[in-house]
RNA sequence: GCUUGUGUGGCGGAACUGGUAGACGCGCACGACUCAAAAUCGUGUAUCUAUGAUGUGAGGGUUCGAUUCCCUCCACAAGCACCA
């Protein structure tokens, strides 16, 4: 039969059979297998979508037959800018593009014959699953952590709309590449740093790869050190700054402070200089428009005039200056400057001729010995302290003694901007009344559904497109029952991913987002798989989400997911990313068509090693449809015999381990080059056995499933291969009975010999002596010493 | 700049806790089958000044023995990026 008609008849059959469809209720073990869903473009299914998802499926394969009741989801991510530009150009609602496209996709996946539970799809843009989401935002503002603050914010001009620093990085905006401009605006934000300690900690209970344990460490950046206070000159007020290094507090010759920071407003009848700062504040907010990737960015500042800091130790007056190289998002918005040991400070007080005192003997700046550790000087108490430890220690506890300043924790990790100015997302539930304030849509009222209409033009003052929609926005005040108005800001595109995994496990459930007899069943994924992209900002916002949910009760475990690996891109046969203007992308359809799904799949899993990135190669793909030949055309040598073959028992016995093995340690590849190597040693036989022939489709069925449940069916060797139980190996028969043996003279192999396994190392010593070749390298030399490993290596040490 | 990886034939890549480097596949060459081609099958395929020597980015070290461990350097990739 053909490949396609094989294909599709087995599709059908798991379909009809419902072969894939994972039980809430099962004495089995459970094992859940989460892969990233897709965000359904109308690209369609990328050839990269394809590795990971064959991968992952070939191990829900295994596990089934291994007798796991496992849950391996399917769903799609569907709100985002792509639907909604779309729709904005064709004035059409993004729902019906939105429904197209997953239409094209779950074809895709389906041909590729994907064991995906497909009775527990969902779409992130239906609202049953939206509804969920809003009830869920509900909860954080219950609980305070979802809260309005007027925050400068990425704006991106050309698309009208706030930009969360994920989506603005490199100060151009990710969608459209306009630059990035500042912009105050009230926003929602959800309370993410608070959660910061548990995100960091909760790693622990993880099993990720180390690599992304560290991207995730880095993108919460916590740091530890001290928040000092300088009072200012004649005034009550004070400048707390945050440092890591409160031991060099006695080298402060300035201070920097943002340009929004609050205390020139606060001082502003004092300073002489207040319109220059109000430029400069100006012009920072302006900076990222310009090249923001230019790096060695020079240090611009102004000095302010009509104030000093007063240094807590030293009493001294300290100059402050304004300086966009201070964030007023990190710390506390400002900086004591150090400038013989920080670069940035050195910078700035060589352009602007301020004092450098050192306080680390050898640790000058200008020096190219530039070291942060060393023997205190020029630091009053402190000197002759020789380590930074020490010297960090006794000053803090000086602030605290003294209430100068104390010990603080702070973390890169910022709250996250939750609102979006879009119309293709889910409404934020809240409610603005004029009497009541912000008042929350009750539960009993959710979803809030998008409204169908035609136009979804942003506004011109950066509104969302819902705001000039009055059906939408016009509403009662729950509360006190007066007009009132809807927020039109929607959530961001992660919302919908954030906790996408607990509702496959309860997909249809109408009364609750998952229900505890689900949750307690399925617990944590066992094994989440997805792109490296994805390593800080969804798995932060997802641990986040899911520790929340966990903190209100709601869900059993802190954290969500278990283990979670990475897949390398797959890039054109050039070397370069698939992209329609370099003219290089593959479609797995056209794959599919030529040289079948097996094929495909198996050439994805050979492709190479999983982690790294990779070159398409179609020659590959071709070799791979060879190899699914000659396993067909092999049955033809089958007998009946329900034992291995002698010849291969040693082999298929290895084989089944280490199959076995890669496809739980993500080494694909060599799963697939061991069948290889087993089915070459099979053709040199005149005749296998069913034995050897089911064993070898068993091992081959979760990387392709259609041909190998075909031949199993035609040579009648058993049960279809998805209900059967996966092979186990014989610890008896791992080794070989005679094994080779590497004789070396001085380190360099000079012959081998074939001896039976165990031979013990007197008779392999003597065995080494009377090779030819070993005889001749030893001739007329001294043995030093004679290494012998048993069942590996001999070495003669000769001088 | 910082962090983390990665460097092995013409190519993708193998190599257990240090023990025969180049498995497996692609490509290529030759041969068989064929009138011929495709397909298929078989053989070979690291390099060189070739009975030997050299080879896992470069240089050093530890060891009987190093792709594997240690030090220095180089290149590339990804992530972060004025984070105090």
């Amino acid at each position: 039969m053909e490949t396609k008609k094989i294909e599709k008849k087995w599709q059908k059959y798991w379909k009809e059979n419902h072969t894939f469809e994972a039980s809430n209720e099962s004495d089995k073990k459970k094992y859940y297998i989460l892969v990233e869903f897709p965000y359904p473009s109308g690209a369609g299914l990328h050839v990269g979508h394809v590795r990971s998802y064959s991968a992952l499926d070939s191990v829900a394969r295994m596990k089934r037959m291994q007798g796991y009741n496992v849950l391996f989801p399917m769903g799609w991510d569907a709100f985002g800018a792509p639907a909604e530009q779309y729709a904005i150009k064709n004035h059409i609602h993004p729902s019906i593009a939105v429904k197209e496209n997953i239409k094209t996709f779950k074809g895709q996946l389906q041909s590729l014959g994907l064991s995906f539970d497909w009775s527990r799809e969902f779409a992130t843009t239906d609202p049953k699953y939206y509804k969920w989401t809003q009830w869920q935002f509900l909860k954080f503002y219950e609980k305070g952590l979802a809260y309005k603050a007027t925050v400068p914010v990425n704006w991106c001009p050309n698309c009208k709309t706030v930009l969360s620093n994920e989506d603005a990085s490199g100060g151009v905006c990710e969608r459209c590449g306009t630059g990035v401009v500042q912009k105050e605006k009230s926003q929602w934000m959800l309370g993410m740093k608070k959660y910061a300690e548990k995100l960091l900690d909760g790693l622990k209970d993880t099993e990720f790869q180390e690599k992304t344990k560290l991207a995730q460490i880095n993108w919460i950046g916590k740091s530890t050190g001290a928040e000092v206070d300088f009072l200012i000159d004649h005034s009550d007020e004070k400048l707390k700054v945050y440092t890591t290094r409160p031991d060099t507090i006695f080298g402060v010759t300035f201070m920097v402070i943002a340009p929004e920071h609050p205390i020139i407003d606060k001082l502003g009848t004092r300073i002489l200089n207040l319109d220059e700062l109000k430029e400069y504040k100006e012009y920072a907010s302006h900076k990222n428009e310009m090249e923001r990737t230019q790096l060695n960015k020079d240090k611009t500042g102004v000095k302010i005039l009509g104030f000093y800091a007063i240094n807590p130790i030293t009493k001294d007056k300290i100059p402050v200056y304004v300086s966009d190289y201070v964030m007023m998002n990190y710390g506390t918005g400002a900086i004591m400057a150090v400038p013989a040991h920080d670069e940035r400070d050195y910078e700035f007080a060589k352009k602007y001729g301020i004092d450098i005192i050192p306080v680390i003997e050898g640790g000058d700046i200008n020096k190219e010995a530039y070291v942060g550790d060393g023997v205190m000087i020029n630091s009053g108490f402190l000197n002759g302290i020789d380590n930074k430890r020490d010297a960090i220690f006794e000053m803090t506890e000086y602030m605290e003694k003294n209430a100068i300043g104390k010990r603080c924790v702070k973390y890169r990790l910022q709250d996250w901007v939750f609102s979006r100015q879009r119309f293709w997302g889910e409404p934020i539930p809240m409610i603005n009344c004029p009497t009541c304030g912000w008042v929350p849509v009750p539960y009993s009222d959710l979803p809030v559904k998008l409204p169908n209409v035609a136009s979804y033009e942003p506004t011109e003052t950066g509104e969302s497109p819902l705001a000039s929609i009055d059906e939408f926005v016009n509403c009662k005040c729950p509360k006190c029952g007066g007009p009132a108005k809807r927020e039109t800001d929607t959530m961001p595109n992660w919302a919908g991913s954030s906790w996408y995994w607990l509702r496959y496990m309860d997909p249809n459930n109408d009364s609750e987002f998952v229900s505890q007899d689900a949750l307690n069943y399925w617990g944590k994924v066992d094994w989440y798989n997805g792109g490296m992209e994805h390593a800080t900002r969804h798995l932060l916002y997802a641990r986040f989400w899911n520790n929340f949910l966990y903190d209100q009760g709601l869900v059993p475990n802190a954290e969500p997911f278990k283990l979670r690996t990475s897949h390398g891109m797959i890039l054109g046969s050039n070397g370069e990313k698939m992209s329609k203007s370099k003219g290089n992308v593959i479609n797995p359809n056209d794959c599919v068509d030529e040289f079948g799904a097996d094929a495909l799949r198996v050439y994805e899993m050979f492709i190479g090693d999983y982690e790294k990135e990779v070159n398409w190669s179609t020659d590959s793909l071709k070799g791979c449809r060879k190899f699914l030949d000659r396993v067909e055309r092999i049955g033809e040598k089958v007998r009946e015999s329900n034992r291995f073959s002698k010849e291969i028992e040693v082999l298929i016995n290895k084989t089944i381990k280490k199959v076995t093995d890669d496809l739980e340690n993500l080494k694909y590849n060599t799963a697939v080059s061991s069948l290889m190597i087993l089915l070459n040693e099979l053709e040199k036989l005149d005749n296998i056995t069913t034995k050897d022939y089911r064993t070898l489709l068993l091992l081959l069925n979760p990387m392709a499933p259609h041909i190998t449940e075909e031949l199993n069916e035609i040579y009648n060797l058993g049960d279809h291969l998805c209900e059967s139980s996966w092979p186990k190996y014989n610890k008896e028969k791992l080794i070989d009975e005679t094994i080779t043996i590497a004789i070396q003279v001085n380190g360099k192999l000079r012959g081998t010999i074939e001896v039976s396994n165990d031979t013990d190392e007197e008779s392999l010593k003597k065995l080494a002596l009377a090779n030819d070749n070993v005889k001749k390298h030893i001739e007329g030399k001294t043995i030093v010493k004679t290494i012998v490993i048993k069942n590996k290596i001999v070495n003669i040490v000769v001088k």
